[in-house]
DNA sequence: CGGCTACTTGAATACTTTCAATCCGCGTGG
DNA sequence: CCACGCGGATTGAAAGTATTCAAGTAGCCG
């Protein structure tokens, strides 16, 4: 199942950069195969040298790092338009690990010709880079929730941003939303052991603030929950670099 | 004490990335004044809207985020050479506040000509994408050191990286270097209460790995510290745009 | 029906924080 | 010169939080 860029699905949507008219074929030339793959699929190894840049087009995936001991922690939860592999392309070395979480299928990209498509694109490039400042902006308040904030702050935090991710792309609308993430992943992005975060997540149901259940998120009160974990929404809009 | 970009003494260090010959007169453009302010001055306040763009010349800072409750996570530490308030510029907002630690002065950069600047010069914007994915990679192991590992590992790894951040930039060499953060600050990017820390800092000199005296940081056994804390060397030589 | 994976729960242990004091170096003003 | 106040560093004890270890349950699929 081959998806040629100029009926890219996910191009539609007003939550992604608008292309310059002379940028889309450059971008075409640039992929070279649809890739589909089952859950629990390693893309990318740590370490890896070189590597291939892929577009998450549909599933889920994240991005971890692994310890000596055996122990993981996720860095990021990975949706549809995410880009996979800038950084491994780029600086030449794969940083972390990228995982599937759902069955999904992702444009593979020439990484090779990538340094040339940014040199004749400038508006690309920028745009490229106010993406990744905004990653950086993410990857602060990640830091922020497992350096200061307790466990029920933490787990509402990745529910009501990972919800708003996805209403962004247009995946979720109302109080509910896909949640294909494990007690393990949660633990993992959380940085909880999962008995303790069994008693969270039991707590945070209880108080009527929100629900996992059959892979799914229900935001019983999205506003008392967002008061509690303090998240605010952030992100721009049309200004997604989608390549 | 106003510093022309033309004898820029930090553009020395081969750790920057040399300028292409157009380049250096539209930066020096850019720099509109040298500002020198004491210790504990606020840079920028999260929320801010604009802003500036200074590049730290010489002393040091910290990128930070206030909680509600009071607390304080330190996001990162700023050493001379690093650019302030990109992304502020870029975005439109300040995510975060940017405090100095030591008396420090700085190239005050007008934030309005840099889109002009990037679409212009196509080479800096890919290294500052380049930057700015090597910053990401930084936030990561932060993450990983606050999700997954025990407090003597996460001093050690902010004691090596940053002696390692100085040593690039040819600011330390030998097994000591400035460490001009106080125990709230260290508290504050380790996620440890003082006091913890505190016990944390003396476990760690005790066994004569490292200790923190006098505003200076003597790593007394980097090798086994090292293998402690899990941290490796990374960070490309050479491509560090300096602006 | 196993065998597997995900999820739960209990109890003991280990780790961190909070609270309350104390100590120390330094600059100020009497 | 010295008492005083102040901010930072340090310590002890008690309270709280989270992890590990050890079972045990539920659902799914061959």
């Amino acid at each position: 199942m081959n998806v040629p860029c100029v009926q890219c699905r996910l191009r539609q949507n007003r939550y992604f950069r608008p292309l310059a008219a002379d940028e889309l074929p450059s971008i075409a030339a640039l992929k070279s195969a649809h890739l589909s793959v089952p859950a629990k699929t390693d893309m990318i190894q740590a370490g890896e040298v070189g590597g291939t840049l892929y577009t998450l087009y549909d599933g889920w995936a994240f991005r971890y790092e692994l310890l000596p001991d055996g122990g993981r922690q996720i860095l990021d939860i990975l949706l549809p338009g995410d880009l996979i592999g800038l950084s491994a392309a780029l600086l030449g070395t794969a940083r972390h690990s990228v995982q599937t979480l759902t069955p999904a299928s992702f444009c593979v990209l020439d990484a090779y010709p990538v340094a040339d498509l940014l040199a004749r694109h400038a508006g690309l490039t920028q745009s490229l880079l106010r993406r990744s400042l905004e990653e950086e902006g993410r990857a602060d308040r990640h830091i922020v929730m497992l350096g200061r904030r307790r466990p029920t702050e933490r787990l509402g935090y990745l529910m009501l941003e990972t919800f708003d991710r996805l209403r962004q792309r247009g995946l979720a609308s109302g109080t509910m939303c896909a949640f294909p993430l494990q007690r393990r992943h949660i633990a993992d992005w959380t940085g909880l052991s999962m008995i303790h975060l069994n008693r969270t997540l039991t707590r945070l149901r209880e108080d009527g603030l929100a629900a996992v259940e059959d892979k799914t998120l229900v935001l019983l009160d999205a506003q008392r929950l967002s008061e509690v974990s303090g998240y605010r929404p952030g992100g721009t809009i049309g200004d997604k670099p989608l390549i």
